[in-house]
DNA sequence: CATGAATGAGACTTCATTCAT
DNA sequence: GATGAATGAAGTCTCATTCAT
């Protein structure tokens, strides 16, 4: 594939997976090594060569454990995903239920902790799901992940009565989450201003709320 | 290096601007043909040889007018973000002012629009614009140009006492900014999901008035 | 840029220098090949597709061992350098030792016969020198080479009384060298005429002989 | 010709000599331009749109007056080595006849005052004489006729018993012109080493006058 | 498992030269 | 005479991927 980038797809015959211990281990090194590599210098700079270089390995063994320098950012990439929408470690001393507000503000600043946290390699993934199907898909995943329990909520809290009926749960839980989606990358990987963090988390989480209909709740995490 | 010797050069102008008439037309040739070129391949699987063939020019002749592929797909972005920008037509005949919703929902609802007319290249820019600085900053441009003057009208609206006060007018400016801009290339570029056009905009400007504070008026335009 | 997209990358590592047997023969095999295509067509003319089609390698194979026509080119002419100031064989058996003008005769000998022996390659070596930085410093190198040991020895003959003192030394020595040079690539190189060998061996030593002022012995050798 | 070198020949149709006194004007400008061109970027990367640029002119009206690249560089030359062959103006008031030392010795510092002066330039001859035939030529030519004088002198001195009959005129003519051409150019051009211009005068004559056998009359001049 | 040599397709770019106005 | 647009032939170099050891 001279073509440094197009959508690909059918690949001759998967490497197997590793069977030996030493083989996982190596696997995982040219894992850690091409997260580094692709954060230094962006996926259509990367080279192979760089990455087997850094992990210590020749060139030619890459192939034993990836099929193309795509996949190698796939696997990157779905990890961050899954870093993404993993549930929250359980906060283990959290007693009373958290109010309406509490919850999204919750969710919003995990967002965007962990997305500050690997800002260098999300802001490769964004550029690589515009032109990687594979990549475009766990992306729109993680979109939809939140989407879906917004829309759910919003929902039943529609039923509730609590929130205005004329949003359309559908669209609303899209956009908000669009909102945050879209304020992280040009705030934490694009520059594009500077913010105190909680207060970037309060205002996202006010104008979720504010959108919605909820009463925003006062901050008391 | 085609030049087969030397210790190197160090001249590279910049193509002169067309000095002729058809010198005029056939960079708007070229123009016209990289669009359509960008649209249909994207840009990294766009070759110059494609874009001079379709502008039916020979190839080398690409280079009278533009410094590289970068180049052209610069003013290429460039225009759109104009597109994007632009005031509005003078919708002759408004004799009534329009509410505070009318103005937020009209500006959504010509950005949307422009964004669906052309949405292929915008996917296009989108991409570029995560790999190509002249691209990005024209893109944070235009995001610049809705959040500025939304963050305007905040503050006057805070001051009017129609909007909470409890709203950062920089943060939440930009933050609506991008969930339009964002929700934009997932509905209409992504194929994220499927809206009726008036059901987006409609919900697009409802959230935000909501995210505002302010009494969203009825759609009556 | 054939990388189709990216700021610009900035890595450009050397070639590594071939690790394996097949490796170090191929690359040998490479420069032989470089330096007949140099022969028959010139450094300008000759093209990388040229080298390795005549070395039996695709093309690209090229850039594991060389980073460009220039670099494979200073190879070639740093080892023709080599070959003209390296020492001569021990000329087995010498008993007497020469006489000061044998010395300067088998110098000049030596030089002309490298030089005749090679004469393509030095034509296109002395071509590259004028416009290749690295080349023309290892001609320059030669030159002061023989200059250098042509100096110490006048020197001495100075102190010794054979030699004229109002002969600078320096200057003395860097002009009988460059006769010498340049004698040698108009004649064997650009042919600008023609002499016996030995004849032009002989005027050369007596003219470096006489210049000094030294006692121009008969040719014994 | 887009290959930038080598040699050629045969042209279309040797552009018409101009007849207006504009024509003249210009076709002067150019050679004035591209002297300088060649000057400052050598000959390789010297571009035909560089010496119209200098010359106010548009690029295609080059060719009005020559036939390529070459051609023009084929004028700048013959007129360097004009300049370097070319009698010296009647130094007015020389009424006694000079020794043999001090014709030696003029013809020298002649030689290298021009080409001092001229040494940009003169590199760059040196080294397109190295692939153009023509350069090549005129090159030579001004060899060839320092040799011839030096060569008749030389055997007419044998005769009158002054010079060393062992010395073949052609042979010895030919390297001692050599000498003082490759010294001027690693001197003046390649910056070999610096040396007082005197000096350098006054050594290459009493060399020049010791490989003779020539008595070395003391400058007087 | 690992190595490193080899492949090969093709992109971009340059610029001398030609030609219609 | 002059202009400037257009041509087109090459050439260099890159690097993902394959393969023989």
């Amino acid at each position: 594939m001279p073509r440094t980038a197009g959508l690909d797809g059918a690949h001759r015959d998967e490497p197997a997976r590793p069977r030996s211990r030493k083989g996982v281990e190596t696997k995982s090194r040219l894992i850690d090594a091409a997260k580094c590599v692709f954060e230094e210098q962006g996926f259509l700079d990367a080279r192979v060569a760089d990455i087997t270089a850094r992990a210590g390995l020749s060139h030619g063994s890459f192939y034993h454990y990836f099929d193309s320098k795509q996949q190698i950012f796939r696997e990157v990439a779905d990890a961050q995903e899954r870093l993404l929408t993993e549930p929250a470690v359980a906060d283990s001393g959290d007693r009373a239920p958290l109010g309406l507000a509490q919850r999204i503000r919750r969710a919003n600043r995990r967002y965007l902790t962990q997305y500050r946290d690997e800002a260098r390699i999300m802001g490769v993934i964004e550029e690589v799901s515009r032109y990687d199907e594979h990549v475009r898909g766990a992306r729109a995943e993680t979109q939809r992940h939140f989407a879906d329990r917004a829309e759910q909520h919003i929902r039943s809290w529609q039923q509730e009565g609590i929130v205005d009926t004329g949003i359309d749960p559908s669209i609303a839980a899209m956009a908000l989450g669009a909102m945050v989606a879209r304020f992280a990358e040009l705030w934490l990987v694009q520059g594009y201003a500077e913010y105190d963090f909680e207060a970037a988390v309060d205002q996202l989480t006010r104008l979720w709320c504010n959108a919605l209909g909820l009463a925003a709740e006062q901050p008391a995490e």
